[in-house]
RNA sequence: GGACUCGUAGCUCAGCGGCUUAGAGCGCUUCAUUGACAUUGAAGAGGUCACAGGUUCAAAUCCUGUCGGGUCCACCA
């Protein structure tokens, strides 16, 4: 043995040899207990970060329970991730001067095809290099043709069960991406709006959007408030800018009277509160804004004006005309941005498929709250089932090329003779129009927001694999990830699971936290603190930096990153290679006799020692206390192994006591494979050393 | 406005189903060392456990409040 372990030169060696002896693989084994993960899929549109490392916490749990003999399945696959990967896409088209509407839908998805497969091979590598235990040969891809078949009967099934429904209502729209995003994707911010305090007739009204004046459909006061009580169910007159217009009055207990002038403006088309009082007093909708972010021809001298430009000029406008009463500049609200390119949100009225969510969430809710599944740490399931309870309606259309059509279709001679569409969903291309016998289908543009496939992942990997590997591993034992996507994907899971499977996809979920930088800052390309994670490898070995993303991390918390935490874990892993190192030299040297009794009582101490060190390792691992199990197995082999026992019996050991050398490595032996988990480069080398060059330490 | 989370050694954090001198990693100080390892060993310095109350024989640990970070959610036009 070297002087030093170097990982880089045994890492690609060690792995091969694990893949190609087929150490990762599983089967159908009745005997025994199975034991499943579905590896969260990583995006197949850039390079793995630190957050798809934070997976090491399921490679662990992998090769623990395949040392405890388990069946052990680790299931891995990449996400499609449609806009997200569109948008990366698109951005690499804009450095070559081009632009998504430079092609047609069809050549720009096979480009992006190819970009995906090989950032999804790319994608691949990087997770063999951090030594994730994966069963390669059942991995999946969201678009695989048998995916997307069971996406698609999921998503019949949902509608043949009145639980998907298509309906014209606001949506949350990013002019700039080109397409309407479900709620989650809203972030909303905090910004300085000026109220604009405008003359509408007999009144003066407080608005943050003056330029959707056009679309006022009504004027809503509080029924309750005295000063306006005697308007309401009337039509006023005011002078606007297009000329004088007539607007009704309602009372709606919506408004707060306190609220600038007690009077607001109700423009349907445009502002999500408004749509609802809209509806309530049958206010028609008039959209003034377009797709495009401009105004359009209902705004007279203002169409085709950008938003902001046209509300610029309508303050001008307002103000010449001595429409505008005054301004509060310093106006503070919560502004809707989108999650991707952080401009503004623009609620437009558009027909879209929804998912109803509460019957399914209500079934969700009802599994954790009877713990069919837990959740680890336990502070998140109050707020899994917070978002259970308080989920609207799941906006599943997306205007985006990349990703699973929806398999909705509408029969265009129908639509011609009716003027209306009358949508049916069909796994595959209808034949037939079964009402008037044509052919000519049109299908939705549309694509399934992501999270609407990956929703479906736990068992639509098992059962495109086969019927009996879903029969015995479903439901699947944990399902591990960050607990930023809780509400994205884990209660999706749950719910989609339950639904098309009868049962919950997972028994167990367990939340790793978010790494962040050496000060505790979250990592961002613009604040230049993203550290990568191959290079970390590289640097420092895999074991090495996979240890420092647990040691010392209470479970769920954030972490944060720094060389210096890797460095520590280097040293740990070069000790226990140093220990090994110790006693290989001694077996090698040639054994004295000796006539002083080997010291019994030390030997006799560290059996103790290390069976209450076993114990405490095997309850930490059972109770998902991962980084307590390798602290115990850091304390145990350094500071008592190797600083106390080695250093008592060293000298008898180099004296060829053989017995002595025997204990210790009986030990050091079990000891590696408390550590394998943690650090599987490192202990399969040793192992390797004592035991042979085809020996596994997984093998054992 | 609601919810969650954190405030413990110079730094990053564990400990928090109450009980001995409050821990780790890194950093720092002193010493050691030519055959396991300097990616080492030994010894050590360093903390009013944010603050104020309360419960208790006993609190960093439980409760209440205050202050200060962070995060998530929310249709105040």
């Amino acid at each position: 043995m070297d002087k030093n372990f170097t990982p880089a030169q045994v890492e690609e060696k060690i792995y091969d040899f694990w893949e190609k002896n087929g150490l990762f693989e599983s089967h159908v084994n009745k005997g025994k207990k199975p034991f499943c993960i579905i590896l969260p899929p990583p995006n197949a549109n850039a390079n793995l970060h630190l957050g798809h490392a934070m997976y090491v916490y399921e490679d662990v749990m992998i090769r623990y329970h395949r040392l405890l003999g388990d069946e052990v399945l680790w299931l891995p696959g990449a996400d499609h991730a449609g806009f997200e990967t569109q948008y990366v896409f698109e951005k690499n088209l804009q450095k070559d001067g081009k632009s998504r509407f430079d092609y047609d839908r069809e050549t720009l998805f096979k480009m992006i095809w190819k970009f995906v497969m090989s950032n999804k091979g790319n994608m691949e590598k990087q997770l063999r290099r951090l030594g994730f235990a994966l069963d390669w040969k059942k991995q999946r891809f969201t678009m695989d043709k048998a995916v997307v078949k069971i996406v698609h009967e999921t998503f019949k099934k949902l509608y043949e069960k009145d639980l998907v429904y298509r309906a014209v209502r606001l949506v949350n729209y990013c002019t700039f991406c080109g397409t309407a995003f479900s709620d989650l994707e809203v972030v909303h911010k905090e910004k300085v709006s000026p109220l604009y305090y405008m003359k509408y007739g007999p009144f003066v009204l407080a608005t943050t959007r003056p330029e959707t004046k056009f679309g006022d459909t009504g004027l809503a006061v509080n029924p309750k408030d005295k000063r306006y009580q005697k308007w309401i169910g009337k039509e006023i007159e005011a002078e606007g800018l297009l000329g004088k217009f007539r607007i009704k009055v309602v009372g709606d207990d919506s408004v707060d009277p306190k609220f600038g002038t007690g009077v607001v403006k109700v423009t349907p088309a445009h502002d999500f509160t408004d749509f609802e009082t809209g509806k309530r007093h049958n206010l028609p909708l008039k959209q003034v804004i377009g797709y495009d972010g401009k105004l359009n021809h209902l705004t007279g001298p203002y169409q085709g004006l950008y938003v902001n430009q046209a509300r610029k000029k309508i303050v001008e406008d307002l103000k010449a005309k001595g429409l505008l009463d005054k301004i509060d500049e310093g106006y503070q609200n919560r502004v809707g941005t989108c999650y991707k390119c952080g401009r503004t949100i623009e609620p437009l009225p558009l027909e879209q498929w929804y998912v109803k969510v509460k019957p399914l969430a209500d079934k969700a809710k009802e599994a954790v709250e009877k713990g069919d599944i837990k959740i680890y740490p336990k502070r998140f399931k109050k707020i899994l089932l917070w978002w259970l309870n308080n989920f609207r309606d799941w906006n599943i259309s997306r205007q985006v090329v990349w990703g699973i059509r929806i398999p909705a279709y509408y029969c265009r001679s129908k639509a011609k003779s009716q003027k209306s569409k009358e949508w049916f969903v069909s796994v595959d291309r209808p034949e037939k129009c079964q009402i008037c016998g044509g052919q000519d289908f049109e299908q939705d543009t549309d694509t399934f927001d992501t999270w609407f496939s990956s929703g479906q992942w736990p068992f639509a990997t098992l059962q495109t694999n086969s019927k009996e590997l879903f029969d015995y591993f479903y439901p699947t034992s944990v399902m591990e990830t960050g607990y930023d996507i809780l509400p994205w994907w884990v209660a999706r899971m749950i719910m989609l699971g339950i639904f098309s499977t009868g049962k919950v996809p997972f028994k167990n979920v367990f939340l790793h936290g978010i790494v962040r930088d050496k000060n505790g800052k979250k990592m961002s390309k613009s604040k230049g603190n993203v550290i990568n994670p191959i290079e970390m490898i590289d640097k420092y070995g895999a074991d090495a930096f996979r240890a420092s993303l647990m040691f010392g991390v209470k479970e769920g918390a954030d972490l944060s990153l720094s060389d210096e935490r890797v460095v520590g874990m280097r040293n740990f892993a070069n000790k226990i290679w140093n220990i090994g190192r110790f006693l290989e030299i001694s077996q090698k040297s040639k054994f004295k006799s000796q006539n002083n009794k080997p010291k019994v009582k030390i030997i006799n101490d560290l059996g103790k020692e290390f069976e209450l060190e076993q114990k405490k390792y095997k309850k930490y691992m059972d109770s998902y206390q991962f980084s307590k199990a390798l602290g115990s197995v850091y304390e145990f082999l350094w500071h008592r192994y190797a600083d106390y026992y080695l250093e008592q019996l060293k000298e008898e050991v180099l004296n060829g006591k053989i017995e002595v050398l025997d204990s210790l490595k009986k030990v050091y032996f079990e000891n590696l494979r408390l550590l394998h988990p943690f650090m599987p480069f490192l202990t399969e080398t040793i192992w390797q050393v004592f035991h042979g060059k085809d020996s596994s330490i997984l093998a054992v």
